[in-house]
DNA sequence: CGCCGCATGTAAGAGGTTACATGATTCG
DNA sequence: CGAATCATGTAACCTCTTACATGCGGCG
């Protein structure tokens, strides 16, 4: 398994867009791929440390009148070419760990109405996630720099959005088995205590 | 945040369905939840000893003729408490970090034909999964000790089966903007060199 | 004055994978 | 005999989040 460290590379590319300090660089993470990717500060500043000494950015202290001072981080030409190596190798497969289908997976052991909570839950966060996305599809319109950027973000959204949809269409069908489960028990109650 | 440990109650919930070995709760991971959670063997057999410590589980060794001797472990009464009062509370949503969509992002930087290599090996792998989907199917309808498990199994499947859909409809929608980036290029070729 | 936003960092600690170490038994 | 499976465990090593520590400037 070639491991590589993914945030190195996934903070080398916020560099690509211009020179940034490990600050813009969290809010961009935060507000561009929120979705599909997040790196926390205790990371960032590390890492910005080591793609330094590995020379694959640069650093000016930039002073501003009256704004506290901050380290812009450049991405040199042997980062590009890392970056761009590392682009070509296959992506690692996502890594499972869904507990709210480990809780449902244990569901015989709850009643079925704490189930159906578990499930509304998370409806109403895919809800939420929903409109979320639909408000991003106009701010990549106006913010991409080229017609190609805005090809690879609508497919980075697309994907979420595909993903949301499905969410919500198995939230249905899950509310639909459990109701339907509740009714079979409600009708014929049998031993219960005990199970 | 509510920090609890996870591997704990999902090492506990396997010894629902009866005593077991720390090699057991590995296989049935990996044969019954693998595609929604994980656990390695330096997680579970520490797991179990904690466990044990904390008196959610007994054990005992078991000799067995002509087979190596295995320990094995019981949830107690405390276990079963413990274990449901996790079961209620509400699950932690799943953390987001998918590293395709994150070179899919950066998706300028490189040849749009390595971004379509990339798409379709995401296709390849989830029609590999949608295949072993199909095969668990039939599996868990044999399988399920009761009514109401089955009912929860199938959930957790359907829920799996959901966003596999999700993903090769995405792959799809992907590739297909893709090609039509590569005609717009190939048709009015702007310069590329220094992008 | 106190809080918030900007800005940089470190340290502690949990969580997690992999490799290592050991040993029995079974099957070809 | 050697490889695969059963079986248990530890150690090293990443990764990641959180909390802590510090300081400036603007705003109410």
């Amino acid at each position: 398994m070639p491991k590589v460290n993914r945030t190195r590379f996934a903070v080398l590319g916020m560099l690509l867009s211009g020179p940034k300090s490990g600050y813009d660089v969290k809010q961009e993470f935060e507000e561009r791929l929120g979705h599909f990717w997040s790196e926390s500060l205790g990371q960032i500043y590390p890492a910005l440390h080591r793609l330094h000494d590995d020379g694959l950015v640069s650093v000016k202290v930039e002073q501003r009148a009256r704004r506290p001072e901050r380290k812009l981080y450049r991405i040199t030409k042997r980062g590009r070419d890392e970056f761009r190596a590392w682009l070509a190798e296959p992506a690692a497969p996502v890594g499972v760990r869904n507990e709210l289908l480990l809780k449902l997976y244990f569901g015989s052991q709850m009643d079925p109405s704490q189930a159906l909570e578990h499930i509304e839950r998370c409806e109403a966060h895919q809800m939420q996630l929903r409109s979320l996305f639909k408000a991003f599809e106009s701010e990549i319109e106006r913010e991409a720099a080229s017609r190609e950027q805005l090809v690879y973000w609508r497919v980075a959204l697309l994907s979420g959005q595909h993903v949301n949809r499905a969410r919500l269409a198995w939230c249905r069908d899950a509310r639909a088995a459990l109701e339907s489960l509740m009714n079979e028990q409600g009708a014929a109650p049998s031993e219960k205590s005990h199970a």
